[in-house]
DNA sequence: GTCTATATTCCGATAGAC
DNA sequence: GTCTATCGGAATATAGAC
């Protein structure tokens, strides 16, 4: 039999790629039980409720990532203390490239599971992602800073901010190309030539001077 | 009376709101018409189906945002023949601008609804937008190749999608921030201000050198 | 643990009175 | 054009046999 795993796994597996298709609201149980060939029962069984599937879904990738970027950034310190902007940027990125580089971590549907999140976060999400990423991203705020003197704390958050998305949704396969052309000239099929356009754009991005800014006042809140 | 907007224009009001906020499927016909005022029929009466008014929704929109953003790119390359790749992203990210200055055109909701798009696209787009979009990329495609003379093709699409993505995500106030944080640092509430922030990190993307590639063949499809 | 059967609610869509 | 009423189906969830 090569079905060997078991059911809450097969579940999970096949809830994975379901959410980040079609989204939470947008999949039923039934798609997930069919898909996972198990009986629809087994979702309340072993996870409560449709919400709670969710949750174990995230839960399930979620440490190893935060723990995986964690240590990448650790390695970096420790190699090179006075890292630059792009080392860092490395750093985040070659997280999500192991993890997609890993299959029993899911290959890179996580990373496309964050980026749908990002743009439509489970309400279950909002209340447990903070304390989990939050020292993840204190830490790289921290680096930024260390490695961006010339910039605000304020305008360190906000470059952070645009490196994440654009990673994301790249690595996510989010594409204006395919959403605007009929004939699609970018291809995110392999993450490392990905990575690859990426890296130039991001790295001269995050070294840009600060903002001139034509309003005095504040972007904080 | 204040509610002097006909039936159909506060159904596309309301449903604009909610698809933004919840996504398609997460929103259900008796919502939209509950938060409109109106019975639950008119939807049907105005729109023959919970698609027909997904697609009524996105094009009301559609096309002044597009045509927007090509005026924005001819002003640019009257005025000032020889443009460089900055003036082409500010040119790009004026269209957006405007339309968010304009309650008429529903402010920046459009954006936020491209911003979401992006991630899960409604069948019916995909068929619909690359023939009403396909120009206004060709067009802004062909003005970066010229001001990117270093780059390949294929290195200029990537670069306008990362320009795109980095863009509509901070225009649409989707923040990693607002998700890995107790206590969010950066605030997108003042587009102009968020302008401000995207254009020197951009900018400097958009010029930097092409892409070492490490791996020999092509990113291409 | 896994299954069938079912409870209950909500969905989109329609028919027909006014 | 707007309403009420309702249809048929699908959704999540549960009860209980095995």
């Amino acid at each position: 039999m090569d079905s060997g795993k078991d059911t809450s796994q097969r579940i999970l597996d096949a809830a994975e790629c379901l959410f980040v298709e079609h989204g939470f609201a947008g999949t039923s149980m039934r798609q997930i039980t069919s898909a996972a060939a198990v009986n629809i029962s087994a979702v309340n069984y072993y996870f409560g409720s449709k919400d709670g599937l969710f949750q174990a879904v995230f839960e399930r990738r979620a440490e190893p990532f935060a723990l995986l970027s964690i240590a990448k950034l650790n390695a970096l310190q420790l190699a090179k203390p006075a890292c630059s902007a792009v080392d860092i940027a490395q750093a985040f990125m070659g997280a999500a490239l192991e993890m997609g580089r890993q299959p029993e971590h899911g290959g890179l549907v996580f990373v496309k599971l964050l980026a749908r999140s990002y743009v439509e976060p489970h309400p279950r999400l909002k209340e447990k992602l903070p304390l989990r990423y939050g020292e993840l991203t204190q830490r790289y705020l921290a680096a930024m800073r260390l490695a961006l003197p010339h910039l605000s704390d304020m305008e360190v958050a906000w470059r952070f901010q645009f490196m994440s998305s654009t990673m994301f949704n790249a690595f996510a396969g989010n594409n204006v190309m395919r959403l605007f052309m009929t004939q699609p000239i970018v291809n995110a099929r392999d993450p490392h030539k990905v990575a690859e356009m990426l890296l130039p754009f991001i790295a001269a991005g995050l070294n840009s001077p600060a903002a001139e800014l034509v309003t005095p006042s504040t972007t904080e809140v």
